[in-house]
DNA sequence: GTACGTGCAAAATGTTTGCATCATT
DNA sequence: AATGATGCAAACATTTTGCACGTAC
């Protein structure tokens, strides 16, 4: 196989440095799998993430991809979302956002900054405390997905 | 809608009497599974209905099970979830809840709907409104979850 | 040097589909 | 009688796993 290319930038640095403070390994394919998922302005799928860094890191295997998700999601640094579909999708766990889904086209965006932190902001600490305590479970965080339709589409009636 | 607390060919009637409300053949297998699925506290997966029912209607495939819940959520009576692990989960869609997921097992539970309701109103209709038209994305329901931990679980670090 | 990550392919899930038969309307 | 649902098995898609080798620490 190849011997260790590293390119030279302030951003691989940075996710070196992200990756020691987690106790991961840094490899070259978690490197540009993680860059490209932080890049992401969707969810890519798993599959999707293959493709994009194939070209960038040769010989990445699916596999990989997946371990290295999993990897990610367990440290933090990623999380899981199971939209509509089938397929889960990623995304580098920036902050907590709002996500919309469309029934008709299974696509997952994301609410903007603004508008997201406006809604989860609509959710007082102290219901979430009292949750906790009624639930005895710890909650770690809040998703909110706004199910429905994009414009144009129409859900077909059945 | 009357719905008498009666014996179980009442509760058949209903089912039958909600399936022709909405275009839906009424067949042993349907009535069956919906019967299952709107009994049931948690959130069956397509399997687990497929176990429960299979002792009740001779001959029940899991290709049916499918094709129901496919049918039922498409006109609105059952809902697809689909939560942190690879399995869909189905509900029937009796009012909006929240739900919790455990990142430690997989279990979705219902949070209880005085406690849904109160965080669900948290959200004000008029800032659904204004997202509805800021993203161009005609909202149909607001799914919540409560991702963590039920008490007693750890996240195992590695 | 060692523990862990990787690639490959095969296996284990989970879900959908084609077609002949059967039941509900 | 006609339309649509069912069952079966095979196709399909997605994710996980075992093993030999390579690499970061």
């Amino acid at each position: 196989m190849r011997t260790h290319t590293q390119p030279d930038s302030k951003q691989t640095d940075a996710i070196e440095a992200l990756f020691a403070d987690r106790g991961l390994r840094c490899t070259n394919q978690r490197r540009a799998l993680y860059a490209a998922l932080a890049s992401h302005k969707y969810h890519p799928t798993a599959e999707q993430l293959y493709y994009q860094v194939r070209g960038r890191v040769q010989g990445l295997s699916l596999a990989t991809v997946y371990n290295t998700l999993e990897a990610l999601c367990r440290c933090g640094l990623a999380r899981k979302y199971s939209g509509e579909a089938g397929t889960a999708r990623y995304d580098a766990c920036v902050h907590n956002h709002v996500h919309t889904c469309c029934q008709h086209t299974g696509a997952v965006h994301d609410v903007p900054d603004e508008l997201s932190q406006r809604l989860l902001d609509c959710i007082p600490a102290e219901l979430l405390k009292e949750l906790e305590s009624e639930l005895h479970f710890k909650i770690s965080h809040v998703q909110v997905q706004l199910i429905g339709v994009h414009e144009g589409h129409q859900i077909l009636g059945g």
